[in-house]
DNA sequence: TGCATTTATCATATTATCTGAATATAATAA
DNA sequence: TTATTATATTCAGATAATATGATAAATGCA
């Protein structure tokens, strides 16, 4: 057991799996990376949660740069565009796609 | 977006990386998986944490069966048991061994 | 403009997590 | 038995995360 060379880069991965490491938000970016770009209302749907809570779990996945928004009139579509979470999610869920 | 078929497999799978969201556990159990297995004593000493810290980060690896300990003497040696947990950490630490 | 729809943000209550001190337990040696 | 070393558990306070309703902002349409 090596002392942590790197405290700033442990931080950093941390974080990352901190940002699935929700049910919720699990949920979303699995649906996302399996299916595809999906805009607010059509999640909120599916999870049947409040808006707002919806929105949030987003928002924290935006400032993360785990996913990206691209809106397309009044709706917001949402793509996950981090590697590392691909990979993760994938290799934590193999059967699907 | 599909309806949370499972969300009993979310929320254990979502259980499984917080178990390692957090610096000081991720820091273990990358330690442990590149370098084998390896006593409180020395995790500590690396780590320059208390040791009840440590304990309880190591408690709780336990209990999620992240890792499993072996006591040999007055020393308990700590693995990693889990496969999810090695593939995600070697995908996260793509350099190390 | 006014209105409906979609999404974001804010305030706040609740809940979970982290930490360190103190204490407890386990093994071994003297 | 007592002492020592190694590890675990318990507890209290601080901090962080989460859920929710109210409100705001953005867009498009009549």
């Amino acid at each position: 057991m090596q002392r942590p060379d790197d405290l700033e880069l442990l931080t950093a991965k941390a974080e990352l799996l901190k940002s699935i490491a929700h049910p919720v938000r699990l949920c979303i970016v699995k649906g996302l990376i399996e299916q595809g770009e999906c805009n607010v209302n059509k999640i909120q749907d599916c999870l049947a949660l409040p808006q707002s809570t919806v929105s949030q779990h987003l928002g924290k996945l935006r400032d993360l740069g785990i996913v990206r928004s691209r809106r397309q009139g009044v709706e917001v579509y949402y793509q996950v565009v981090n590697e590392d979470i691909q990979r993760i999610v994938r290799s934590l869920f193999p059967t699907s796609s």
